[in-house]
RNA sequence: GCCGUCUUAGCUCACUUGGUAGAGCGCCAGAUUGUGGCUCUGGAGGUAGCUGGUUCGAAACCAGCAGACGGUACCA
């Protein structure tokens, strides 16, 4: 390959300087950000456990066969998903495709199918971890990003929905999100199947089409979903999209439906009853949704935390029965003081069929997922949730190299009385280290200079007491001479003044 | 995936219709040999997204590609 050699030096290997940017649609995780998700998944996590989920961690990868009907075939093996091919056997046979997790229910159904028969149930699990989907990111979506679940596997009593429902409202309260910040939107996919099958609408594409339609309700309006229910519709920037077809009598009664919302919950369903009463399946679901509305009522579970709303739809396919979705009311304003909408914070619902994808067995599941990057992310634009910077441990600064076993001495007696702390280990001098103690937000710094170690003392500088006292202080000489916020003291006292400036953090 | 807009320093953006780049902020240093802020002074940092074309000459004009943003579709 002679012929395929560098045509200059520009494309010699030893020049190439690789751009440092993230892959796109990934982003990292400053000590902020990582403590704001840690906390919502700990309050969750207590919430999922309070109410009987154990937890369970899976694998990240999971053979693309399990992972349902997005799994790769062999002319884009990567569309929706992150996949690799395993290792192929020694008679040189494909391996398996194997693909990232792209949420917590589809490892779970592998799970439960695998160990079906050691299992308590209905075995009731929580998760959390990241998951990847391969899409277009935007923004407030990643494809890299927090979720936690909690499913009930193995039992179809509608009960079961209404506490998972009961749930996900104590865990947005557990995460500190305000009371009526956000609500759960709950429906039942056989209320609309029902009412399409009694309109004749029995085509599978047909049905499909009505649904995207109507989870365009919120951004198109009722004319818009009106148009994708018939013909079609053109947006602003000329592009059509096809609309469902239906005859002007189907879209009269799905607009009827979807218009059933926006009540008390009993009041919604007598409207859905007038919709239904034609349809057996509609009627079926109808009676899950009013059991669910008797067990929120016992759960304590209040209207303005829980509604029905006919138009919530869910893209899953694998839902069978119930459909919840958390929409987050905030309102949220970036940087610049645009509003950000962000929408849903969690969803999920009642899926049936995905056990019995392994098994056969058909094995009833609901459950529930938490969006916690998102979640995360829209805490930190509200008041309440921006995010308290992350402090730094004491720094001791680092005088002289003779000296050095000192300070490392320092910072173990530091730390012995439960204060994060560190020798500044680069090589800078004075004020580079107290700039950089202030960088990491430090609450103080320890110094043992010469004076200090002659006299057995320490000298302490309470930072955020220095920043306060700077601000009265224009000139630099009397504001280094000064040395606010700072004392020497002896060692055990010095120690012991670390203590109470930490406390009052 | 499709349509549109955009891409100049780490960030936010300029550069009067083509004559090889500037500001603010940030960063580093000094004023201040053991003191983070303020102020002043200085400095580093750019093959103008990439590749090709037009031109004596391109950050600017054209084409392709990549990326970002907005809309739309899809969304487990």
């Amino acid at each position: 390959m002679t012929d395929k050699a560098p045509k200059s030096t520009e494309t010699d290997p030893k020049d190439f300087r690789p751009e440092a940017r993230a892959p796109r649609g990934f982003a990292d995780k400053r000590a902020s950000q990582i403590a704001a998700e840690r906390r919502l998944i700990t309050a969750v996590s207590k919430v999922y456990e309070d109410f009987g989920f154990e937890a369970l961690q899976t694998s990240a990868f999971e053979y693309a066969d399990a992972l349902g009907k997005f799994l790769p075939d062999a002319d884009r093996p990567n569309v929706g998903v992150f996949a690799v091919e395993d290792d192929a056997d020694s008679e040189g046979k494909n391996g398996q495709w194997m693909a990232l997790r792209y949420d917590h229910t589809a490892p779970l159904a592998r799970f439960a199918a695998q160990n079906w028969d050691g299992l308590p149930k209905p075995f009731r699990r929580y998760a959390f971890g990241p998951v990847w989907r391969n899409e277009k990111p935007g923004p407030g979506r990643l494809r890299e990003f927090m979720q936690c679940d909690a499913d009930t596997v193995g039992t179809d009593r509608p009960e079961a929905d209404a506490e998972i429902i009961a749930l996900a409202v104590a865990g947005f309260k557990a995460a500190g999100l305000p009371a009526g910040s956000t609500v759960l939107k709950i429906n039942n996919r056989k209320l609309l199947n029902g009412l399409l099958n009694s309109l004749g609408v029995v085509d599978a594409g047909q049905q499909m089409g009505v649904l995207r339609a109507i989870d365009k309700l919120d951004r198109l309006g009722l004319t818009g979903v009106e148009l994708l229910l018939g013909g079609g519709r053109k947006d602003e920037s000329g592009d059509f999209t096809k609309g469902a077809n239906l005859n002007d009598a189907a879209i009269a009664a799905v607009l009827a439906f979807v218009a059933a919302g926006n009540a008390e919950r009993s009041v919604v369903l007598d409207r859905l009853a007038a919709v239904l009463a034609n349809s057996p399946e509609g009627m079926a679901g109808l009676d899950d949704l009013s059991r669910i509305g008797a067990t929120l009522n016992g759960l304590g579970v209040g209207e303005a935390d829980a509604i029905f709303d006919p138009s919530i739809v869910r893209g899953l396919e694998y839902y069978t029965g119930a459909v919840f979705e958390a929409e987050l009311l905030l309102e949220t304003r970036d940087e610049k003081g645009e509003l950000v909408k962000f929408g849903s914070v969690g969803g999920g619902g009642r899926y049936d069929d995905l056990v019995a994808r392994f098994t056969g067995e058909k094995v009833p599941a609901t459950g529930f997922s938490f969006g916690v990057s998102r979640l995360a992310a829209a805490l930190a634009l509200t008041e309440a949730g921006k995010a308290s910077p992350v402090r730094g441990p004491v720094v001791i600064i680092a005088f002289s190299d003779s000296d050095m076993g000192e300070y490392f001495k320092l910072a173990s007696e530091i730390r012995a009385a439960g204060i994060p702390a560190e020798v500044y280990l680069g090589r800078s001098g004075m004020k580079a280290q107290m700039k950089y103690a202030d960088r990491r937000l430090s609450p103080a710094v320890a110094m043992i200079g010469g004076d200090e170690l002659a006299n057995g003392t320490v000298t302490i500088k309470d930072l955020d007491l220095g920043r306060e006292m700077a601000a009265e202080i224009s000139d630099n000489k009397a504001w280094r001479e000064g040395r606010p916020g700072q004392v020497t003291l002896p060692r055990q006292e010095a120690i012991n003044h670390l203590k109470t400036i930490v406390k009052s953090l």
